[in-house]
DNA sequence: GTATTGATCTTCT
DNA sequence: GAAGATCAATACA
C-alpha cells in the first residue's frame, strides 16, 4: 500500500503540543530515538497514528503524517477503510494508518529511505523521495489546544486528499 | 452544511 | 478523574 504525502505537521520538544514536550515516556521513547524511525502511538484510545522521527539523535521531534493520496494498494486499502471513495481512504492520521495497516507493531521500525519506489523492503515501510516541485500551504495544526499559533501543517496546495480541503493561510 | 457524542488508551493531576 | 496530534454516526439547519 502507498501514495503520496499530502499533508504532515511538525512536533518539537520545545512544544507545549508535542508528545515530547514533558520528557521521554514508554509511549513516545521511540520520539527520542535516532532519526527515520515510525513513531506510532494510539489516539483517543481508539486510532493509530504515525510519525516520522527527526532531527538529532535523543531531540524529541517527528513529523505527524495526516494524510496521503492513494496510489498503491487501492483495493486493499478499500477493503481495510469500508469506504468507496478515495479521498476518504487515508484524509486524516487515523484513517491512514487504518489503510496502511500501521499498528502498534511497527513502532520503532526503521523507515527505508529511498530515491526510487523499491518492490519491496525488509522493515516493511519505504519513504521515497519525490520528484520535482510542488506547492505546499502553510497553515495551523489541528486537533490541538495548545500552541495552536503555529503554522506547522503543511499540505499539498489544492490536494482533494487532505483531511480538510481548505486550510487557513 | 454544522453540532454532538461515543469509542475507551495513555499520561498526568 | 480528566484530557487528548481522532473518526463515524447521528441529529439538526
Amino acid at each position: 500500500m502507498g501514495g503520496v504525502i499530502v499533508e504532515t505537521e511538525a512536533y518539537e520538544p520545545d512544544d507545549p503540543a508535542s508528545h515530547s514536550f514533558g520528557g521521554k515516556t514508554r509511549r513516545n521513547a521511540t520520539m527520542f530515538g535516532p532519526a527515520g524511525r515510525l513513531y506510532v502511538y494510539r489516539s483517543y484510545g481508539v486510532h493509530w497514528c504515525a510519525n516520522v522521527v527527526c532531527g538529532e539523535d535523543g531531540v524529541g521531534a517527528a513529523v505527524l503524517l495526516r494524510a496521503i493520496e492513494p496510489m498503491h494498494g487501492i483495493d486493499v486499502m478499500r477493503a481495510r477503510r469500508r469506504v468507496a471513495d478515495e479521498r476518504l481512504l487515508a484524509a486524516g492520521p487515523g484513517r491512514l494508518t487504518q489503510a496502511l495497516g500501521i499498528t502498534a507493531v511497527y513502532d520503532g521500525v526503521e523507515i527505508a529511505l529511498r530515491n526510487r519506489l523499491q518492490q519491496s523492503v525488509a522493515s516493511g515501510v519505504q519513504l521515497v523521495r519525490l520528484r520535482g516541485r510542488v506547492n505546499v500551504v502553510m497553515s495551523p495544526r489541528i486537533g490541538i489546544s495548545r500552541a495552536t499559533e503555529r503554522p506547522w501543517r503543511y499540505s499539498l496546495a489544492g490536494s482533494s486528499f487532505v483531511s480538510r480541503p481548505r486550510p487557513r493561510a
